[in-house]
DNA sequence: AATGAATGAGATTTCATTCAT
DNA sequence: CATGAATGAAATCTCATTCAT
């Protein structure tokens, strides 16, 4: 008696990933069993090995993909962009725009790393320095073209990041502000965060180190 | 003359505390077996429950923990600190030099989170509330001071705190930068942020939605 | 177009019997599966079932084909051989040479009448007599006709058939011996060994059940 | 409720490897569930665990001990006896005795050998080539003092094997014969088989190729 | 006659947890 | 306070088999 109850045929694979997504984004990839999953697509959890090939090639699968997503976009948007400032500002719209519409694929691409093996883990950390390197650039550019002041470009750059990719943890559809009052919330502090200030409230650093814990 | 070989009386939980830590920053809470924990700690895994009740109470006990600690101290390094810019400073230089001291803690105290039984969680989530509370007073009392300018107040809480936070991710002691130059380079980041700018170069946010994606 | 890959018609069920051999006598029936012998031919696993109607009766089928061929063809060797040692020679000869060219068959046929279920068992073991039967009642002659000395018929006959069967075990064609030796070998083997020898060098037996353990 | 049905303590090991031997004698090794195994030790399953650290190990353990034993008795059998003669005699005596008392050992030990892991399956057949050592360098002894007549001393080694060997699939206690009486069969056809006959009643091999078919 | 997707049962193994000793 | 053996549930994954297309 095949088939009779569940999905159907060529659009079950994407509902494995929809409901995989959804799922490892809610509970973590260690925490989520082939058993929900395959209740949450509809089938048997012996069903899921029709479509995939084992729990870990579907996260690997689902991030990689998400990565190259990612990738392909950011060239897309920035294309034929120049100068630095305009440039960085393209890149924050873009990052808090897609991580808006996506921020699941993005949390689990940035949570769920550890979950990968060894292999995997190392072709998604290869594409994800590329991206980050994207970032690096438009900021080591500005610094040479004199319109930023960053203390450390790496600092500088895992900063962003973490503050861009950070707002897939609260952000949701339908909130108070509109995604276009995100993105500009966003531009605001990012840029204002690497250009020069004319007035140096205070000298930074150094001598203050008391205040940290240790 | 049992107990020979293993931890002794009252340091073993001192020892589970932590291995713990250190196994469920590396693999997750989910993704750390008990067995994994007693082996490192050199017993039994029945042995463990001399000592907690719980695997979730031990995760709860390390977060809970922590986020009080985290609590008492920020509290102590802003105690006589006046206005919002001298506090934001100090927010910044307390709050990354305690993650680099402890980003174990601080890692899982933000990712774990969703392992945490319904009693738990509100628990925590009340707790770390309290802590966000801190820096979004810092930048309302900012912003009515006139030296602050953020476009949303929680928005920028949120992004502040993932930047800070991000650096538990890829901080390594020992690292080509010293603590001190770290904290500089946050500091300036965040403060540059939210102050204003004479200048501002160009219109931000609004019309240019066109390049977000989805 | 379809059908341009994998089996085609009537030769499908003749690739299947091979690869089943073979993954059979590498694996064991319990170990084989169906979607291994299905790649091995190059179709999908529910394709099979156009051919056979169940693992069993494929395992079923192979056996049983093997041991009519064994006795067909074991009859045609002692047709109009007469006198228990030619009989026995013929026997011999035949039983080492079937089995070298067909070791596979031979070895399944042994070693997996246990995966049988009962009804294919019950017809497999009746086959499998009538051959033993063979071997028994030429010993028997040879007894009576006073050219064989053997302690026990049924002993024998069970001994000298492992014996010759032993062989499909550690048999590979292209080794150091060509098949006439090996023939030869056994053949010695086995006539003397149930030939009287008229200097018995010293009695068997009895008392000296004190080396054997247990 | 830990331990209230089921075996206890330091005697389920031992349950575990009589009932594991038992069951792979009777269904093989792949068609024996772990599940049987652990009903049959009245544990369950999961249970089984605290006492072996695989299927795959237990198997191993149980061939590799088997074979360990084989070749320590065979030695103790064999000590103090000269004479190639009487050494192929009690070498004879030993093992058909051996196959007598532990015959599912035995039998698992020479079929299941090809369900070993490549690891274990090298480590058994190096310990399984010593024991054979024996026996072909008896039989080489035999011929050197011009006692025994073989065509191929190889061939002979493996087909004794075989033939003893092949009675652990027979043999049943409380047959029609004795074990005495067993053994003394297997004495008289394998000594006579490897020894001389005055008159060899017909030339072998060569030319009687024909009868092999092909 | 082949495919692809499904089933339902069952495989080995791991897990948190319990508790008599 | 530690151990070792147990539990019962659940994990991932495999299997023989079915059947609409």
């Amino acid at each position: 008696m095949a088939r009779t109850i569940g999905s159907h045929g060529p659009t079950t694979m994407e509902a494995i990933r929809k409901a995989g997504l959804r799922l490892i984004f809610q509970h973590g990839y260690e925490a989520m069993s082939l058993r929900q999953l395959a209740a949450e697509v509809g089938i048997q959890p012996g069903s899921l090995y029709n479509h995939i090939s084992t729990k870990q090639e579907l996260l690997s699968e689902l991030i990689q993909d998400h990565i190259n997503d990612l990738l392909r976009e950011l060239e897309a948007a920035l294309r034929d962009r120049h100068g630095a400032v305009e440039r960085l500002r393209v890149f924050v719209a873009f990052h808090v725009g897609y991580h808006m519409t996506r921020k699941r694929e993005v949390f689990i691409a940035n949570s769920e790393l550890r979950s990968l093996d060894p292999r995997n883990y190392e072709a998604v950390v290869a594409l994800r320095g590329a991206y980050e390197r994207r970032l690096a650039d438009i900021l080591t550019d500005g610094v040479a073209e004199g319109v930023f002041d960053v203390v450390d470009v790496q600092v500088a750059t895992f900063a962003i990041l973490s503050l861009l990719t950070g707002l897939c943890s609260w952000y949701r559809p339908g909130g108070r502000l509109t995604k276009d009052a995100i993105i500009a919330a966003h531009e605001k502090l990012v840029l204002s965060g690497v250009m020069p200030r004319s007035a140096e409230p205070a000298p930074v650093g150094g001598g203050q180190s008391g205040h940290t814990p240790g």
